[in-house]
DNA sequence: CTACGGTTTGTTGCATGCAAGACCATCCGT
DNA sequence: ACGGATGGTCTTGCATGCAACAAACCGTAG
């Protein structure tokens, strides 16, 4: 397994179809709760059937989309509850990533975390917030990738995935003086780890997606 | 989400397939590493290629089955790197569970890990490890429902599912004195949740899933 | 206006046929 | 005997047709 997306895709059709559907979600292309037919999404493609019907069958297992047998299948919008255990499992998953990349001492990923950085301090002194959003992505990414665990990594992509994080990035920045604070946090959450001081560094990057999540959900509130 | 289950499946035929290949790889009714003809299965269910090849292909995704285009099917084999990677993420998802239902105070599945272990007890002093070996499954799925989180139950399900865990623990439990020390971990931790100390159940759960695991690979050597 | 029945339309579930690729054994040439 | 080409056979991937079911729609009776 390669994260969540399936390995050899690119030649097989239902392959392509999976990674564009998918795409289509996360980044809010389709609005959640929308009915995603077979017959229009396999017109749309120019393909019959069967490779549609895989490829959201897959997304099902993924949990991007439900499908009602005889009904029709429709993106999932997770409710309050669920967004909330996501959150908790992201709380998980980022603070066992940064102790054990605390454990495995200086690897690559350690440089790749400083450039990162580097690059945002300058993002959040111009006050580029879009620019911002896509090192916090990188920054987390690294994060799980330094973990060097595969299982966590793919279970973590799923989790991401279904929250649709990449938009709600969005959001959580948007409240004041919360790019500045998230920069601080992964700053110290990154000293903590060259520091080798895993428990420590586990604990303050838990503690630093707690209050993104809570950035976020304020600004959620105020959106609606 | 049901766990790594697919909800109303039972009615629709691809449901039972999937339900019935999954309980065959993870009681190791099949080989790992043996081949799963599509036409054969079908053949044996008595149905055609369609739903079996769509119940194949949610298992993939659950990490069961390798689908490899146009060679054929296969039972995955978790390469020892993988079954590392997956006791690490059961340790993490167990500690978290036992630091959550900590939390959550007197719940019911409290009186029933209460009522596990006075079985257990029993189970050990008469040195039948069958049944503390269901026991011990039980134990885990009460802690895991007690975390009262969908998603961690989800995904530990799925980790589960993986590492055909069910075979496992008997391996584990044959390492002499084993048993009872796993009754008295099982002990500490449920008493920590109960006088509400999150943090330290948390850190106890994981030291004996490292207990446990540990157990199982010396068991795995021994017998190879 | 409301409640109910029948019909019509749309959706997915399943069966089946064909095609493309991978693998293997065999045969031929050296 | 050995190496390479070649054919055959097995596998899955995809296209298509039909059937079953669900939901909406409309007309009708009360």
């Amino acid at each position: 397994m390669n994260g969540s997306s399936n390995g050899s895709s690119s030649r097989l059709i239902q392959g392509q179809v999976i990674e564009e559907m998918r795409r289509r979600i996360i980044k809010g292309a389709i609005n959640p709760g929308a009915p995603l037919s077979e017959l229009a999404l396999a017109e749309e493609f120019g393909v019959s059937r069967t490779p549609v019907r895989e490829a959201l069958k897959q997304l099902q297992t993924e949990g991007l989309v439900e499908i009602r047998p005889r009904v029709g299948t429709f993106v999932t919008t997770p409710s309050r509850r669920e967004i909330t255990e996501l959150f908790e499992m992201k709380e998980l998953l980022e603070g066992a990533a940064a102790r054990l990349l605390a454990q495995r001492g200086r690897v690559p990923e350690i440089d790749l975390l400083e450039e990162n950085l580097r690059e945002a301090d300058a993002a959040v002194a111009r006050d580029d917030r879009a620019r911002y959003a896509q090192l916090v992505e990188e920054f987390h990414d690294l994060l799980i990738q330094g973990a060097d665990n595969g299982k966590l990594e793919a279970h973590y992509r799923m989790l991401m995935n279904q929250l649709a994080y990449s938009r709600l990035v969005n959001t959580s920045l948007s409240q004041p003086g919360r790019p500045l604070q998230s920069d601080r946090e992964h700053h110290l959450v990154l000293e903590l780890v060259v520091a080798k001081d895993g428990d420590s560094a586990e604990r303050v990057m838990r503690e630093h997606v707690r209050a993104s999540r809570q950035a976020l959900m304020a600004g959620l509130q105020s959106s609606l």
